[in-house]
RNA sequence: AGAGAAGGUCAUUCUAUCGCUGGUUACUAUAGGUAACGAGAGGAAAGUCCGGGCAGCGCAGAACGCUACACUUCGUAACUGGAAGGUAUUCGUGAGAGUAUGGUAAGGUAACAGAGAAUAACCGCCACUUAGGUGGUAAGGGUGAAAAGGCGAGGUAAGAGCUCACCAGUGUUUUAAGUGAUUAAAAUAGCUGUACCACAUGUAGGCUGCAAGACCAUGUAUAUCAGUGUUUGAGGUCUGUUCGGCCGAUACUGAGGGGUAGGUUGCUAGAGAUUGAAAGUGAUUUCAAUAGUAGAUAAAUGAUAGAAGCUCCUUUUGGAGAACAGAACCCGGCUUAUCGACUCUCUCUUUUU
């Protein structure tokens, strides 16, 4: 399978009702300083996995610091995102990515734990196949 | 050269790779496709403090109340903001900066200290009387942010604007200058504190904000209407009852109002921007030319690597740093945050000529 890096729109999850159903049924995942709200579908779709972003305003009071780590946790997903993607056979997932710690961290030291939180998915992912 | 004051300008740049959101074109052929080209973050985008456009709702008219503002002239779409100017006062050696400017007639408050904060007697001074006290006195002392214009002479028991000269201040009048606030000079009057408040007068303000508002509308349920069907006819109605007539729950089909998810619009050509010229001390205005220059919506404008310049530290290499901060309908202001760099006009100090 070709790896593609891109993240279009079609990727996000960005509908309302989608959202509300997403945390009416999910499964939490912990991996700090992530916290992973998930939820599986069973429908084959184009881009199979959605997801959404989320920087808390009591975290960062500030506009710019919110941007900076949403566009950095971004990067870190795009380049990354193959490794739940080739899990994805028959079913969907929405997720969405919630950054729990209150302190900048530049690209470098996203990505690593970016890494280990998509891993330990695909391993879940794996075993409520099996 | 150093230390400052007021105003203005800028807010690192470039290359490569991987991406994001709109636009245009082409191709698939309809999906939050694919490709190419070009565009995409501020001086405050911030606070949401004033003023306006725009939109909806409200609205005979008048008064009261509430809130804000209060020197003059100018300027503006408008303003409680801006420009220029005036007076008083505080700070600074100075360039300058801050604050205030209805408050008159009558009224209230002025902490602590101090005898006393506005019909002042603690010490002192003078007179009378003599342990004590009574009266006069604002020259001197002490307290305070502020002590009843200053200073000299006369005067007096001692003193005192009690009287006089000079000076400061206030009111009134006249003359001169200025569009005006006001300033200058002269005359004259009384003999003179300051700040704040109650209070008064004038002016302005209807309320809500683009999540305003307008339009389209899948699915689901459904008001209403039309048609069809049923040996279903609950129930209602016409009369006191029966028969009979009429309407009709329900089912299907079509129309259909409102309207959820979602979408379109509002939405970026504007009291616009840049450059130049002219008018004006200036805010600003007028004229000409130029280019087309963000429009997201769980919310784009990014990441990585390299190079150059700048600042600081080491001084051979090298190392560190780059602020405040992110459009959300659009403008004009104000306020607050801010690493630095540049520019122009001034001030003070020192050195040299």
């Amino acid at each position: 399978m070709e790896k593609s890096y891109k993240f279009k729109k079609a990727e996000r999850l960005c509908s309302t009702a989608q959202i509300e159903e997403l945390f009416n049924e999910h499964e939490t995942l912990f991996k700090f300083p992530f916290k992973l709200v998930w939820r599986k579908i069973e429908k084959e779709r184009k881009h199979p996995v959605q997801l959404s972003i989320s920087v808390g305003k009591k975290r960062f009071r500030n506009a710019v610091d919110r941007n900076y780590m949403k566009r950095h946790i971004r990067e870190a997903y795009r380049l990354n995102k193959h490794i739940v993607l080739d899990h994805c056979n028959g079913f969907s997932i929405d997720m969405m990515l919630i950054y729990v710690d209150t302190k900048l961290r530049s690209f470098v030291d996203i990505e690593p734990s970016m890494k280990d939180v998509l891993n330990k998915l695909a391993k879940e992912i794996s075993n409520i196949e099996s």
